[in-house]
DNA sequence: CTATAATTCGTTTTT
DNA sequence: CGAATTATAG
């Protein structure tokens, strides 16, 4: 092992609960880290002083991320820290040390070791196909929502024979569950696993084969997991497992910020930590780097409404700076022109446009702020919507080069065998499927049998033996020729790069562009296999653009950012929160979309707006809307409202205040509700008891900060 | 087999 | 209102 008596200044940049933590190494950990109280950081810390201190090899941590960009920020981090790079650990998504591991033990569950990861168009794809194979009605719809279900199942760890019949109920889902086991096996004919597979699968090799599990519960001597709030029930079994033997499991996460249990995240799993590993200790991260305590009271106000939640205050040892100013419009154009304004202000009195955000509850919502940015030439940037690795162009293009890569992947070849169009029309493509169905052959394989036939005549005949000639010419260069030299033959002897020359639309220029981007991003690997394999796990964008833009994103992608000035937009009843959750959500729907608020305010370092419009064209029809319920929730004490150009049918909670007035606080004029003697904690001085009380002033003892009269609306029970 | 008209239906997103 | 999917005519 390493030196023992290594350096460990690197601890005594941390505050005392982060020390904590990074230096609390053995048995199970829960560190609760609120918004900006440097979670990353502590994580990073923690994973170098074990490698430092020599407590394990990097092939003995595990580090278990939900992003690829969170990943690789860890992996240069931890590199940077301990001076070296990093060899041999095992840290990167769920998702891909799954594959890494499956990949080891494939034939455990009937698969090869080169299986392929299928997306979720793809997935669709399959349950349309099983969906008309089965003669069920078979739109694109029932498909996605079929799939939907599935995903569902797997989120939870259930194959098809664990399935409870009470998730049985509907005749929908009962046809979900038939398609399920169908779609299983033809994933294994097809040698293929989707997203949800790479970790069941695991899951089912470590509960059936006990000396494949010890093999890795040895190996792992430190596990590490970051948002833990966003795990579901595969993740949790796969960290439960994995972390029996040795106990070392520390998972960071913020109960406040879990937003994507509409995706299968259980916020019970970190609800439920202490009680699923023994002896836990709990370390609460609370001193806040990031925001403004009136961005912080606002964002804890917010949050305090939620019942579900372990509770922690969030603290800052930062000026007061200014409350969250919140603002009603006539309609969305006129809320994204003076978001506009606002920014423009901003930017002539010097700050950057990168330092600016605004964030949106849905993706709809950004078409206004594009347009009007580009009347008013502000440079802006829209993260989100369709990646690059999602758009038709690319997975057309994808779909060639694995079909020449793998000849049997039958979903590259559906994809493209009419594409661009060579008369081979869907009735053939069915009599295809019915061979290779029937043969248990690739299409690839039916299709070189039944030319030999007469079963299919005249130029469709042509067409056929043009296409397999060509698969079998660019098969046959896959060793000989430099890999982008045979993409760009690819792209251009197909005719689909000429399909897009051609086409006279607005957006085929940008396709043809796209196309170029792809055969830019395969340059930098090694050959095409490898790229592939990039691609199915790794669906990130290649470019980001460094240029100073305001940047236009949903809340959701949001999260873990940080921007001096943030505007919250589309605070209406219906947008935020969602109709949907509305209608049809219950209270744990909506504490959900609390968090998300929460998410979206504490964002914010320095400047935090939100606005609203009293009308906004949704599905092209315009609707009036009252403000979002979350403003009302907002605590009086840290808010303050800007003039309204509108003066009809306001709630009675929202009164006008003038531009000029806003940088005073608003003071509740109620008397205290707290009592000398109380424990109280503050959110810039900490844990204290009352001494005096006189109003909303309190006079109070701080443990470690003195006695201070401070305003009650930054105290809360202790 | 393909081009065009008619229709349906609208969150959030990573892997 | 518009994209995307399905129905229908050519």
């Amino acid at each position: 092992m390493h030196d023992q008596h290594q350096d460990t200044s690197y601890l005594e940049t941390l505050n005392s609960p982060q020390k904590e933590a990074a230096e609390s190494t053995e048995g199970p950990l829960l560190i609760l880290a609120g918004a900006g109280t440097g979670k990353t950081r502590v994580l990073i810390t923690r994973l170098s002083h074990i490698l430092i201190q020599g407590k394990a090899w990097p092939s003995e941590v595990l580090a278990v991320t939900f992003t690829n960009k969170a990943a690789n920020e860890m992996k240069t981090r931890v590199s940077d820290m301990i001076s070296q790079e990093i060899q041999g650990m095992w840290l990167g998504t769920f998702h891909s040390i799954s594959m890494r591991i499956l990949r080891r033990h494939a034939n455990l569950v009937g698969l090869d070791s080169n299986f392929t990861i299928i997306d979720t168009d793809d997935q669709i794809r399959v349950v349309k196909q099983l969906l008309e194979l089965e003669n069920i009605e078979s739109n694109k719809q029932t498909a996605k929502f079929h799939a939907y279900d599935i995903n569902t199942w797997k989120d939870k760890g259930l194959l098809p024979d664990q399935v409870s019949s009470a998730d049985l109920s509907t005749e929908s889902r009962q046809k979900a569950w038939h398609i399920y086991k169908l779609y299983q096996e033809r994933l294994k004919v097809l040698n293929a696993v989707d997203f949800g597979d790479l970790l069941l699968h695991v899951v089912t090799i470590f509960r059936n084969h006990p000396d494949v599990l010890e093999q890795y519960q040895r190996q792992f001597k430190y596990i590490m997991v970051d948002e833990y709030q966003d795990t579901n029930v595969v993740q949790y079994l796969w960290l439960r497992l994995l972390s029996q033997k040795s106990q070392n499991i520390c998972v960071v996460g913020d109960d406040d910020q879990s937003i994507y249990g509409w995706r299968g995240a259980e916020v019970g799993n970190i609800l439920r930590f202490e009680k699923d590993f023994k002896g836990a200790k709990v370390i609460r991260l609370e001193q806040n780097y990031r925001s403004t305590p009136h961005i912080l009271g606002a964002a804890s106000g917010l949050i305090s409404q939620n019942a579900d939640r372990l509770g922690k205050t969030l603290w800052t040892e930062f000026d007061e700076g200014e409350p969250v100013r919140i603002k009603g419009t006539w309609d969305a154009r006129e809320e994204a022109r003076w978001i506009g304004e606002e920014i423009e202000n901003y930017y002539r009195n010097g700050k950057r446009y990168s330092d600016m955000a605004i964030l949106v509850r849905a993706g709809y919502q950004t078409r206004e702020f594009e347009e009007a940015f580009m009347r008013q030439s502000i440079p802006y940037i829209i993260i989100g919507g369709v990646r690059f690795y999602e758009r038709m162009e690319i997975r057309d293009a994808m779909a060639y080069l694995r079909l020449v890569a793998q000849p049997k992947d039958d979903l590259a070849f559906d994809r493209i065998i009419n594409l661009p169009k060579r008369g081979i029309g869907a009735s053939t493509v069915k009599k295809l499927h019915m061979i290779a169905r029937d043969t248990g052959l690739s299409m690839m394989e039916a299709v070189r049998d039944i030319v030999q036939t007469d079963e299919i005549k005249g130029k469709t005949r042509t067409a056929i033996l043009d296409f397999i000639h060509n698969m079998d010419r660019w098969h046959g260069l896959l060793a000989s020729t430099n890999h982008v030299e045979l993409v760009e033959m690819i792209l251009d002897e197909s005719g689909y790069a000429n399909m897009w020359k051609k086409d006279k639309s607005i957006e085929a220029s940008g396709r043809l562009e796209n196309l170029k981007e792809l055969v830019a991003a395969i340059a930098e690997f090694q050959d095409l296999p490898a790229f592939l394999e990039h691609v199915s796990l790794v669906m990130e964008s290649t470019k980001s653009a460094y240029d100073d833009n305001v940047t236009i994103t949903t809340m959701h992608s949001a999260k873990g950012l940080e921007y001096n000035t943030v505007f919250l937009s589309g605070w209406e009843e219906g947008v935020f929160p969602s109709q949907k959750v509305i209608m049809e959500g219950g209270k744990k729907e909506l504490e959900e979309e609390r968090r998300l608020a929460y998410v979206g305010l504490t964002r914010a370092c320095k400047q935090a707006y939100i606005t609203f419009a009293a009308n906004r064209q949704v599905h092209g029809k315009w609707q009036n809307s009252t403000p979002s319920r979350f403003l009302q929730e907002l605590p009086k004490e840290h808010i303050c409202f800007l003039d309204s150009t509108f003066m009809n049918a306001k709630p009675a909670f929202f009164k006008p205040a003038q531009r000029k007035e806003t940088e005073k606080l608003v003071v509740k004029p109620s008397s205290s509700k707290y009592k000398v003697g109380q424990r109280v904690f503050h959110i810039k001085f900490g844990y204290g008891i009352i001494a005096e009380s006189d109003g909303n002033k309190l006079t109070i003892n701080f443990d470690h900060t003195g006695t201070k009269k401070v305003m009650d609306s930054f105290v809360s029970p202790a």
